[in-house]
DNA sequence: ATAATAAATGAAAACGCTTACATATTTTGG
DNA sequence: CCAAAATATGTAAGCGTTTTCATTTATTAT
């Protein structure tokens, strides 16, 4: 079932189809009738593959994100592939597991299946010139990066300032009494690092001394936060309040804490970070910062579309985040 | 960047530089060298449209699903996209928001995108005549059901037995003394159904009478579950436990029952289901269902995988759940 | 009614590749 | 050393569209 036959079908050229199919000045209204007919008749529907080859796009957009499961990644996708949708593109779905090399050959695949444009979710690391790649892509494509920054004329950033966030916090933990305050993360991503600089940031302005021991790496997940406790606990850095990248962690804190029979948010404050449905699920339930990613989902979307559509626009937009007082930090 | 360039420069005809790409034989060594230095001077790379175009497959899978944001449709996306990926495949993913319409048109549009296959997450509605456009689409591409049962010539089905799975919990909750036991559930989907069924199964075999007041409809997320417990409150059904369909529903039934004053597990015991972190992060941690949701999707992309290489294999697959105690039911 | 103009249609090229078939080259066996 | 067989290479068609350009048909003005 190719356009000959419709063509064939309703006694016209190929090229009379293609025209009453992409709704093309010119056709007189009986031939229209007739094609539309035939199109009918026959259920006919364009081949878009053979479309993307003559017209050198496909409306697919690739979406790379390091990992579906993880809520926040998850709400992103959810956001973006519904709002390309309505702008008629399709999506790909990459996930790279936070590996390099996996990204970039996923960059390249995503090049040669012709997609119009990407979005990286929250990829780049900082410090690291590993990026190299994406300068590359974005000869060939416009690429937002959602979450984290890149200059290049081709790339466009939507971030959330989450340095301003964690220093809110800060600035919150303090004003409610809190002077020894710890901060965990688990992986070294873009955004972390801008919230241990909001963390830094906060405590100078509090005029806080920093000890190393309140900073802390660990594992992802609960597992990572209940880790975290422990950790803190050898290294005898006592505090009063931790602030979590991320919700899971802050979950997991909260396990460590109870197992340690120390009461939230009493003798403890817990802040975690994305406003995750685990945030509403633990007891207490957590504070925590709704970083609006929906927000920027869609934030990132029309800036690509518009992109697309030839539109010159501004390289970079942030969005401001909200802390959301619960019982973990009240 | 064409085939045409690399051939001028390799000094041979294009369709010499097509067979190198492809590795096929009859290529003499010398040649082979000069057209590979010639790709990897220009850097070529084939435009996999133009590929798809001849040879009519796009290495391309379709993936639909409800909602990603789903804790169990992510975990499934999350395997699919690996293991498609690790087959050579792409995934385009396709939020449905669980309506019929938009899953249609999808359908339509993948089709015309040429997909290799479809994997379709947990879809169809029982009862509901509502699935003759699976069975067009199986006439032109194999189609995976994951977690729902549909018979066709070309669909395969995957699914967890979430009938025997419930019905083991209420056995298990039987064992432990309990004889008046609730059910809640959300979305009326394939499995939800099948696990009402299996709650109702598990009743008969204990030989405890059904009381209509204990199968409990309610929205979906923490606010239905806590919904739930208030709906039971003013239909007068007290009950010792409660199942619920689905993790999100069981947090909130949780946090319902602490509302009014009564401790899980000791007043009523609280099952979950899925596994999802959020069981792990509630307090009491949630006893729940393990629905092998990760390898359920590596199954089904296991199979699609299988069925495109022309194998003949099995309709339908089962895998048995298993029941994961945690604080709530212990 | 006819020339000039506008509108409708079709033929063919192009998109970038693969592949069947034809042709040229090399290898092998007698 | 030559014919036959095997191997290497090229030519051209085809995948299903869109689109340019030429041609045909209809419309308008004179």
């Amino acid at each position: 079932m190719n356009i000959y036959e419709v063509a064939k079908k309703a006694g016209v050229s190929i090229a009379t189809v293609s025209r009453v199919i992409n709704k093309s000045s010119n056709v007189r209204p009986e031939t229209r009738e007739r094609v539309e007919a035939a199109l009918k008749e026959l259920n006919y529907r364009p081949n878009e593959i053979a479309r993307s080859l003559v017209a050198n796009t496909t409306h697919t957009i690739g979406v790379l994100a390091s990992d579906v499961r993880d809520s926040y990644h998850a709400n992103a996708i959810y956001i973006l592939e519904q709002e390309f949708r309505k702008k008629g593109y399709h999506v790909i779905l990459c996930n790279t597991g936070g590996e390099l090399e996996k990204k970039k050959r996923y960059m390249g695949l995503l090049l040669d299946k012709k997609v119009d444009g990407m979005v990286l979710v929250g990829s780049v690391f900082k410090e690291r010139k590993g990026n190299s790649h994406i300068l590359d892509a974005s000869q060939v494509v416009p690429i937002v990066m959602l979450n984290s920054l890149l200059e290049g004329e081709n790339i466009y950033c939507v971030a959330c300032d989450d340095k301003a966030a964690v220093s809110d916090i800060v600035q919150s933990l303090v004003q409610r009494g809190h002077r020894e305050i710890a901060f965990v993360y688990d992986v070294e991503s873009f955004s972390a690092m801008a919230k241990l600089e909001g963390y830094r940031f906060g405590m100078q302005a509090a005029e806080l001394p920093i000890r190393p021991e309140w900073i802390i790496r660990t594992e992802s997940g609960i597992d990572g936060g209940r880790n975290a406790v422990n950790i803190m606990d050898a290294g005898g850095a006592a505090c009063t309040a931790v602030i979590a990248s991320e919700d899971n962690l802050a979950a997991g804190i909260l396990k460590g804490l109870k197992a340690k029979g120390k009461k939230v948010p009493e003798d403890v404050a817990v802040f975690g970070y994305n406003d995750s449905v685990i945030a509403r699920c633990t007891g207490p339930e957590l504070s925590t910062v709704d970083n609006k990613v929906g927000e920027l989902a869609r934030e990132a979307a029309g800036m690509l579309c518009r992109v697309l559509q030839g539109e010159k626009i501004s390289h970079s937009k942030t969005i401001t985040a909200e802390l959301v007082f619960r019982e973990s930090c009240p």
